[in-house]
DNA sequence: AGCCTCTGCGTATGGTCTACGCAGATAAGC
DNA sequence: GCTTATCTGCGTAGACCATACGCAGAGGCT
């Protein structure tokens, strides 16, 4: 219940953030403990890298642990915050900060396809629902290295955190949009090219009788799909980027910074 | 099985699109159904509503309707189907399209809010996964009005198509983040701000032994933590349309459209 | 009239999370 | 060394969940 007492003074951390900083303090009365919080947490990602998300479940994990199911329940108080510790740690810690000759647009762009590869890596965690602001010490370590990169820029605080929120937000829906067409195309047996195609016929036959102008004038223009898988992220990124730029720049050049 | 022919010539949509778009047809054989498959998404979204989105089971749905849990099946194939069907239906019909005299920048914005409008509404749609690119009636409206505050930007048909879903995917963001918070804040009956203050002074507390030189840089600029609420959604919204409009006046200004 | 199809639904299978409480292990306090 | 408080793993059980399967009967079609 209580918390190590380190520089760290804090009675009211709730229970679950507590355990992801490694705060719990327990007596040393009673057996020792047959696991570590650590090897769960482990065994889950295992079993969520291997055979996706649906197949954690506490009984599985706790049989490939070789202990009992409810077992498990001494090291996590719920489901859920296994899953929220698993995320934090198969997101592993964020690339390199903005290094001093590095501009912060470039330094964005790193960081925000550092969250693309890290969805990409471990695919189940796009699954798991976001619970909260960054709590968690991945989770804080990537925010903080996202504001890194927007140092001296004149953004205000809230701008930071709202343009740090934008491009995690659009890594997010892009891992989803693109691993969600992937994993349907393997589990029919098919090139992501050809369920794009089919998708799109189905859309035309859809679309053939209504009102759909707007469809109808895409349906018609050239196609050519997926020239490279990545351009169109690259292509949102920069969208997203020189957006942000606009602001910086009238910031730098327009009033006083305040 | 086989489908309604109308100029809709179609053997091979997927069974849950042709449910959507209402064109099983039915041999007349057989006795009357009792329900109809738009009552039973009618009451799935009403649970969903009142009860939030773990409410909607199957059997819960069925003995709201006075049915047994297993009648269901006969107007779905799957829980989840019934679920992307809630989503299409709640969304509703998107905003009015584009007017003649406005701008591109306007009808996109527009279309934006009306896309956080609708999650707003019927907070438990942003718990449900997005299963695929817009197929579903309502989902191709959206598409189609989002198109159309596009056209004659001089995009291309991949830029438009990126463009829709950055604004999109923005929206669902913003209202995962907000309604998360919204909710927690309830959940322990205290208000927004309340529940915000807490965090960052867990984060303060947290990071306050180690190396978070911007993170403290945050914390020590002083906050005004929402004044509008929606002042923030504002902000990515605005940053977002400035990087398009960047590309459009180059796609105006520079070389000949092809 | 006879058939064939489709209906609703009862039953059953094989899961899910987790509340509760118990037996035994362990270390602190005396 | 003994007592005692505390913590361990875990067995049991409860309350759910989605859905496969098959049956009795309704009701148009021929």
């Amino acid at each position: 219940m209580t918390v190590k007492g380190g520089g760290v003074d804090d009675v009211e951390l709730p229970e679950n953030i507590a355990l992801a900083w490694g705060l719990r303090d327990r007596s040393s009365r009673g057996p020792k403990r047959s696991l570590s919080l650590e090897q769960v947490v482990a065994t889950g990602i295992q079993v969520a890298q291997a055979e996706g998300l649906p197949a954690v479940s506490m009984s599985r994990v706790a049989s490939e642990l070789g202990v009992s199911t409810m077992s498990l329940y001494r090291y996590v108080p719920t489901k859920h915050d296994l899953l929220d510790l698993m995320v934090d740690t198969a997101f592993g810690p964020p690339p390199p900060p903005r290094a001093p000759d590095e501009g912060w647009r470039a330094a964005l762009a790193r960081w925000g396809e550092g969250n693309l590869v890290a969805l990409r890596r471990q695919p189940w965690m796009r699954h798991v629902a976001i619970s909260g602001p960054p709590i968690n010490p991945n989770q804080v370590r990537w925010f903080e290295y996202g504001l890194v990169a927007l140092r001296g820029t004149g953004l205000r605080a809230t701008e930071r955190i709202s343009t740090i929120m934008l491009v995690s937000g659009y890594a997010r829906s892009w891992a989803m949009i693109s691993l969600d067409l992937a994993e349907a195309a393997a589990r029919s047996g098919q090139t992501p090219d050809e369920v794009g195609l089919r998708y799109w016929r189905n859309l035309a036959v859809l679309t053939a009788p209504g009102p759909y102008p707007a469809i109808h004038e895409l349906l018609a223009e050239p196609f050519d799909a997926e020239e490279h898988p990545d351009e169109d992220w690259r292509f949102g990124l920069e969208r997203l980027l020189d957006g942000v730029e606009m602001l910086i720049r009238t910031r730098a050049s327009g009033p006083a910074r305040d």
